[in-house]
DNA sequence: GCGCTTTCTGAAAGCGTTTTCGGGAACCAG
DNA sequence: CTGGTTCCCGAAAACGCTTTCAGAAAGCGC
């Protein structure tokens, strides 16, 4: 080792006590092998004679080598890191879709990133890049889907010199704008699907708490129920809508605006069970019996809806499926095309639902 | 540009279409300087004449110049990612702390590498060398600690040459077997203050339903809550505190096991809120009102708690505010000893505690 | 024993940065 | 003008790995 070599390390680490980093160099001089055939033994890449390899296996784990990632990546352009941009860690419906992207993950042996944008579309953006710059395999986007056509060619405009150069592109719950694959949840046919279900109860009356319409899975969500309410002749008035933000606390504030409207639905539908959640609390503030006054209907089947009393009537989706089929959609071969994965959802009744009643304020 | 440095570029990108990556190199040479000096324009390390610098600029945010983060961390030694080992990302409680991670590395601009190892100890320690392999800046430890010397030693030694090299680690919400920072709520103290108004309430009856006895944090909570029946004279026998898993079916098996025991509690503990919500469930199922026949208390005020029927008196954990923490004390100043910062809990006391009903079963 | 494959191995180039080092230009005082 | 600073900048080494390329060793038929 001549003495050129030693001052980068001294640089690196330059408390006294610095322990001389265990590099491949390392592993091979202590098995008497060049760096190259290291290598070669470590990675199985090519035969490498079985003496030769087992010296070098034995040695690495008795330096207790870990490989340089970083050196390894740029080395062979390869990298086992995937970046979730999720657009709220903290709300149970994304954070279900994130668990299955790491188990998911975890079944490949890939490292995820996880970000959240805290449903701050600026950090949408600056996620991507930084995720671009550490050359993940792939690049996962969870919700936040806007309809917003400056802020998606933005976005388009990061993201395609990133596929052009081999990374992949998913997105889950997120509106169809990117051409990139998606897994998408079948909004508009699951509310129609829970709208009919309601309208067997006897239902006529209806309340909706819906989201910010410019998220596309609210306005698929409102769509389908507001069709199949159509379909079968019952009107929904435009005040008996009300707008609320994307949460619990959203939920519980556009129940409250719909009944100091003076709407008296038999029935509210919630675009999320989070904000189902706030609207439960809400009604029960004002005095209202769920079902027995008035019935409640979510939409995603989060965890906790069901631990609710009463249980929520909800929309039923496979959250973490639908993370896994995010990173599978993405590391699958590639196509020129983009694939939709579309995911059913299931009407679940539970007993936040009960038949129509003519007396409700 | 020689023959030569295109061969490698052909092989990364086989397609024909493969666009030439912009590098450093090309920056540097459509602004008509060094490399060199590119680099010191974009980071502002070094003073570099102003119109160089805005060549510079200019010409990677026409080129759309993204850094390639191996080549920096190789370079430099240097790294702007943190890893996270969490026990269950899928459980609301650790999911809030990794949430509260999240939001702090953001505000440093830092990546979050999250794995979760989904209550499989085996995975903690793979994790880790991943991450090492990553050279991220810290490693937290989210939950997951097990009273296992064998087991310990081992992830010790997995992680002394990571902070010999410089790496932080910090544990939240784990045993302090590891000389390492660490973030620990009061488990015992606020236990022991739940118990003390629960006693207040006129309970002298109780049943305790309790996690995995290896993990520290159910061990402390039942000592806590132990010692202030004591120390008020309240006898707690052994049958009457029955053992289940950490979620939230455990803790509904606990309860019904605890009745079917024979057990005839006013009040019931759950050593966490998620099993309180599966005790939750369990009683009513055999019937009895909560808190009319049965008082119930849960620890960690999770979210979801207070959207129950009733809702759930616990003692309550700053939860994002524990993940903060564990990153700031990782990133500090580093210090030969460790560090412990103990969050202390607060009791809630919500509808599902009543006092005490001297007629019960 | 001689050429010809077939295996395996090592030297060295290369990945895309940062940082050291030294030199040239510009500046100031004398 | 000259000698000494001060500032900037470029050449080149270094980071730790993978992979190409070619050479050495071994096997084979003749």
């Amino acid at each position: 080792m001549s003495e050129r070599e030693r001052t980068r390390q001294d640089r690196l680490h330059p408390r006294g006590s610095a322990p001389p980093p265990v590099t491949l160099h390392t592993v091979a001089h202590a098995a008497g092998v060049s760096p190259a055939t290291a290598s070669r033994a470590l990675n199985g890449t090519t035969r490498v004679r079985e003496e030769l390899r087992g010296r070098v296996l034995a040695a690495a784990a008795e330096l207790g080598y870990i490989p340089n990632a970083h050196a390894q990546a740029l080395a062979s352009a390869s990298n086992n890191t995937v970046g979730v941009i999720c657009h709220d860690v903290s709300d149970p419906y994304f954070a279900a879709i994130a668990s299955g992207v790491m188990r998911a993950a975890a079944e490949r042996d890939l490292l995820v990133m996880l970000a959240s944008t805290f449903r701050d579309q600026a950090r949408e953006i600056a996620y991507v890049s930084m995720l671009r710059a550490q050359r993940a395999r792939a690049i996962l986007l969870i919700g936040s889907g806007i309809e917003d056509r400056a802020w998606e060619r933005a976005l388009e405009a990061e993201l395609a010199p990133y596929t052009r150069a081999g990374g992949r592109v998913a997105v889950v719950s997120r509106h169809r704008s990117l051409r990139v694959d998606t897994v998408l949840p079948e909004n508009r046919e699951g509310a129609a699907a829970l709208a009919r279900a309601l309208l067997a109860l006897g239902h006529r009356e209806f309340g909706v708490l819906t989201g910010p319409p410019e998220l596309t899975t609210v306005a698929d969500r409102l769509t389908g129920f507001r069709e199949a309410l159509a379909a079968a002749g019952v009107a929904l008035p435009e005040e008996r809508v009300v707008r609320g933000a994307f949460t619990r606390d959203g939920g519980h504030a556009a129940a409250l605006e719909l009944l100091a409207r003076g709407a008296r639905p038999t029935c509210v539908f919630a675009v999320t069970d989070v904000m189902a959640v706030g609207a439960l609390a809400a009604l029960r503030e004002r005095g209202l019996r769920v079902p027995d006054d008035v019935s409640l209907a979510g939409f995603d089947d989060i965890p906790l809806v069901r631990e609710l009393t009463p249980a929520l009537t909800t929309v039923g989706l496979p959250l973490r499926r639908m993370g896994e089929l995010a990173i599978a959609l993405a590391l699958r071969e590639r196509s020129a095309r983009s694939r939709v994965e579309r995911v059913p959802g299931e009407v679940v009744l539970r007993a936040s639902t009960g038949r129509a009643n003519s007396g409700c304020g």
